[in-house]
RNA sequence: GGGGGAAUGUCCCGAGUGGCAAAGGGGGCGGACUGUAAAUCCGCUGCUGUAAUGGCUUCGUAGGUUCGAGUCCUACUUCCCCCA
């Protein structure tokens, strides 16, 4: 990759707010993103009923590609899911049921609509599923068609073998062909689309190389590959990860609540970069956010909460958080739109142990954690500390219509009588 | 085909002599400090129950020896290494 400006917006733009990790032909490509339209994609499998943060990256990366004109394709692995990409892994993960991944596609499809626009225009976005052409290839007839083009000896020289077989764990030969799988996808597409650009996450590198190889030499076609950097923390931390394990996008997998809350919470080395990546905010403006000091940074969080939340779940949700947060964090008041959970009125006039409420409400996995956490001090009922979970919660705890439980300083609970 | 080794708290790594839910670390959670940040310090981290002694379930799977098994024996499963 060279260090010359690049010309297309589209590279421009990607380099300006940091999407870039590495680009094959760099100049070349750059060449024709400046030209005109071009088609690209990212592939997404399947092995979840939502897609987490961490995707979140791509996604972003593909609104960039149509806002600068171009046209992105959402490949949806459910061919490749079917194998199990090994990539990065330790070990082989279970195997999905057809079923499974089905569904898994049915749920996670929603989410794009919401970063790109999908439609028959030249730049609009369109989304297919490899299993369109993967499930249909013989054996014989895969390998003669395109076995032929790897070999072995420079498949074990990639990062993703290379490191299985130097860490001692064992690699099935049906996760050997994922990196074969995803070539083919690219081909296909390069095919049906005319999509001369694949993108992915850094650890993507040698899937997507090859891609571009077998391109070049069955049908002797200019393709790209490009990388985004590996996304973690300012504190080294993995992206997305945190209390309840991935930040998950589908709404009824996390709130628009708690993924406003997300993004408040960034820590403060990273607020800058993840509002380059994952807003639309101009440069100018991101650049004076990033000039607040100490306390001042919140609000630039809160921008970034805002932004992000809108893009996901809409302006009405976001404000709806973001007024609850405030609510709760700054006046240390009530808002409706706090997650609430409700209870019968009669088991509360006949009184709940608190622990029992609590794991009810979700802020502890089990009475016993729950009882823990009150002795530690952070069980709160109605703001004030409670350290005895046994202590019984009754309807004379009820402030305007609901109990208000709290565990820890930033998850809250209005438990509601109905 | 032969020989040797490994599997531990279901988040990960990892110690473990026949006799305490099992050292330690990471991670996570909570507290203090702050700004709903980071760093730091402190506490917690199988389930259930208690004022407390407890009860139950955990060390790859299934059996066995034993008053008592993560630990010993047998078979099985998976993986690693060496020889062929």
């Amino acid at each position: 990759m060279s260090d010359a400006p690049f010309k297309s917006e589209f590279l421009q733009t990607l380099k300006a707010r940091g999407h870039i990790n590495q680009i094959t032909h760099s100049a070349e490509l750059d060449e024709l993103a400046a030209g005109g339209p071009i088609t690209a994609y990212i592939g997404f499998d399947a092995t979840a009923a939502s897609l987490h943060v961490g995707h979140l990256f791509s996604i972003m990366t593909l609104r960039r590609l149509q806002q600068t004109g171009h046209k992105p394709i959402v490949l949806m692995g459910g061919g490749t899911t079917k194998v199990g990409d090994p990539t990065d892994k330790e070990g082989q993960r279970p195997l999905l049921t057809e079923e499974q991944i089905q569904s898994n596609i049915d749920s996670i499809k929603e989410v794009f609509s919401r970063f790109l626009t999908f439609g028959d225009g030249p730049t609009d976005a369109v989304m297919v599923n490899n299993a369109e052409w993967l499930d249909r290839f013989g054996y014989v007839q895969f390998l003669r068609d395109y076995g032929v083009h790897f070999t072995v000896n420079r498949m074990l020289a990639f990062d993703s073998v290379k490191l299985r077989l130097e860490r001692e764990q064992p690699m099935t030969f049906l996760e050997f062909n994922y990196m074969l799988m995803q070539s083919v996808d690219f081909l296909e597409l390069e095919r049906r689309y005319g999509c001369i650009l694949q993108m992915g996450g850094s650890d993507q590198w040698g899937n997507i190389v090859n891609g571009v190889e077998l391109i070049r030499r069955v049908d002797q076609k200019p393709a790209f590959g490009l990388t985004t950097p590996l996304l973690s923390t300012a504190s080294g931390q993995k992206m997305g990860k945190t209390v309840g394990g991935a930040v998950w996008l589908n709404a009824d997998m996390r709130s628009p609540y708690d993924y406003w809350q997300f993004w408040r919470n960034t820590e403060d080395a990273d607020v800058g970069r993840f509002l380059r990546l994952f807003t639309d905010l101009p440069a100018e403006e991101i650049a004076r956010l990033e000039t607040l000091q100490g306390a001042e940074i919140n609000e630039a969080k809160k921008v970034l909460a805002n932004e992000a939340t809108t893009l996901l779940h809409g302006a009405d949700e976001a404000a709806k958080a973001a007024a609850a947060a405030q609510a709760a964090f700054e006046q240390g008041g009530l808002s409706a739109d706090l997650p609430t959970h409700e209870v019968a009125a009669a088991d509360l006039h006949a009184g709940v142990a608190l622990a029992a409420l609590a794991v009810d409400a979700g802020l502890a996995a089990s009475k016993g954690e729950a009882r823990r956490l009150a002795q530690g001090g952070g069980l709160r009922i109605n703001d004030k500390a409670e350290s005895d979970g046994n202590r019984v919660v009754t309807a004379a705890d009820v402030v305007d219509g609901v109990v208000k439980l709290g565990a820890g300083k930033k998850k809250i609970v209005l438990v509601k009588p109905v």
